[in-house]
DNA sequence: TTGTACGCGTTATCAT
DNA sequence: ATGATAACGCGTACAA
């Protein structure tokens, strides 16, 4: 049993190891890692003796080596738009919560709204082999999709139902939620309805919403609606500019659907300071049910879609996946529309 | 030069290593380090056959082996008491960002505002030996502080300039902003001024704000704020309740200090709903310039903070500790009044 | 129940 | 500029 310890090596780190547990504790450096990992599997008192080693040598065990030796990350990699919006925000915190409890860690990407960016982060996380990806939506790009499939992790894609994934899914049909939010536009007495939301090529999903919208508007034998795109990132200031620009295109417009519902409160309480009445003159719509939309004046008509459910369901579908359990290929979340006083 | 592979090794990935594309380049396993590494250091001719050899097998580096190997861990640590407010978000963001420009990944950990929960994640967090950890707040638990001290990271604390760091923060003076606050509402005339926001034992920012503000109040003679202190975490809702507790307890209050903007928005909209007028009847500040607090009506009052900035300086404060350059212990950010129309 | 031997994929060091 | 060799700290497999 040789001795090593400062200096001897370069890289060390003249930190506690495994070795230096078992020494103390009069074991070998396996029964240590039997403590750890399956502490069933080790006598009460050997247990008790090496516990007593650890604390006192506050040992900590380095993941990096756990991972190399036993081939398993303990990450899972999460790559979402943005993280300055409370829906995607909401949806990490429970993905994170979710799988903190099995020791598992949670890295995040960012990518503005841009598949290239998302490949770039897909290239660079699978670095540290993680156990999985969570990505948003369905579309990325072929080199994305190729990295993805060689490496053969398990593939959880969310915020959208509408087309088939890659390996499953966890979301909800924007296409679907579009139609309501027409129908009960319709349904309202609108005749004209316009569309505000991020450009269809950076964000499909807002996409899909208008497509669910126009589907329901043309089947009511109306002309299509009015629709204003938004570059990406937008701001919470967007929702006016977006109001302007309807209004400046399409005048006789009598109802907006905004794909978010930080565009649409601005809009509304823009409205509600030029003394357009909402929603005699002009409803509106919004997406998300953001904490304030029901306490605003009027309340906001929204549709509620449950980000955090959708965190911890795409979370669990992973686990499954990587536990090798049956798994659903895609969870249909719901969508609900939430009728208030602007639409 | 002996040749493993398929089944050699159980744990064996049967994915392609370095080892792989050195014999495909016909070069060592060391050159193909370094042209990934170091490419300066290598022959352009040999440079370009190892990177067509990577090309050709699609290598993808082992972010373990190379963090065993090398000592460095290539993630950070941030520790936050939730993903569940913009602000946090923000930071965090921002945070992000900056290090995923120096192939750094951050890992998040939720405190739900619980020292003890944040300590637990502290320790958890340990075993990837981060480069570094963002805290929130000066105030840890003493195990947590010892778990940092003794690893030997380093460690940038966020949100609170009010006291020495363990290392060195990025953050803003809660209870300078709260004096300030207190000032402007003095100024407009308030007699009886409440403050609402997390439990003290929870969010000692907070109460760095409330400490502030009952500074400024005690120094104009007049008797000390009421005080409501809202569980954490807490929801819009909150912010309603928030209001009629000082209602309640103190009726002739005419000024509240919101610890949250969202908190502030709910009470500013619930009072005009119930024909409050604001801030005639009862002036309202805020904290956080939220998106919407300059799109209401009246226009919120509040404090701006510059979260991303703080997300970004942290990281490279983190950054420079890391690099052994020269860094500050503090850095003050500015806070900033943004008078409007509720107070 | 516990110990021994070895490999995980990479970087650091020191030669050449 | 490039290569050989030895860690890095742990888990797996199998023996005892």
């Amino acid at each position: 049993m040789r001795r090593k310890r400062f200096g001897n090596t370069p890289a060390g780190t003249g930190v506690v190891t495994m070795a230096d547990v078992a020494a103390r504790a009069g074991v070998s450096a396996q029964t240590v890692s039997r403590v750890i990992g399956r502490p069933e599997m080790v006598t009460e008192e050997t247990r008790k003796r090496v516990q007593d080693a650890i604390r006192a040598l506050n040992y900590i065990p380095n993941e990096a080596a756990r991972n190399l030796a036993s081939n398993n990350s303990r990450v899972v990699a999460v790559v979402i738009p943005t993280l300055s919006s409370s829906a995607f925000a909401a949806q990490v915190k429970a993905t994170i919560d979710m799988l903190e409890m099995r020791g598992i860690s949670v890295i995040i990407g960012n990518s503005e709204y841009s598949v290239l960016r998302e490949e770039q982060i897909i290239q660079t996380f699978l670095e540290r082999r993680p156990m999985g990806f969570i990505l948003t939506g369905l579309h990325h790009t072929p080199r994305a999709m190729d990295l993805l499939r060689q490496s053969g992790v398990p593939v959880v894609e969310t915020w959208d139902t509408d087309a088939p994934p890659i390996d499953c899914a966890a979301g909800f049909s924007n296409i679907a939620a579009g139609r309501d939010v027409g129908a009960l536009l319709l349904k309202r007495g609108a005749q004209r309805i316009a569309f505000v939301g991020g450009a269809a090529k950076q964000d499909s999903r807002a996409n899909g919403r208008f497509v669910g919208l126009a589907q329901a508007v043309q089947e009511a034998g109306l002309p299509p609606p009015e629709r204003i795109e938004l570059v990406l990132p937008m701001s919470t200031q967007d929702g006016i500019r977006g109001l302007d620009a309807v209004l400046a295109q399409a005048p006789l417009t009598d109802a907006i659907f905004f794909s978010a519902d930080s565009l649409a409160l601005a809009a509304l309480l823009e409205c509600n300071r030029r003394g357009l009445r909402v929603p005699e003159q002009l409803a509106i719509c919004g997406f998300g049910d953001f904490d304030l939309a029901g306490l605003v004046t009027p309340a906001l008509t929204t549709v509620r879609i449950q980000p955090d459910l959708m965190g911890r369901t795409s979370a669990e579908l992973l686990l499954a996946r990587v536990d090798g359990d049956e798994a659903p290929r895609t969870v249909a979340l719901q969508h609900q529309l939430i009728r208030r006083g602007s639409a």
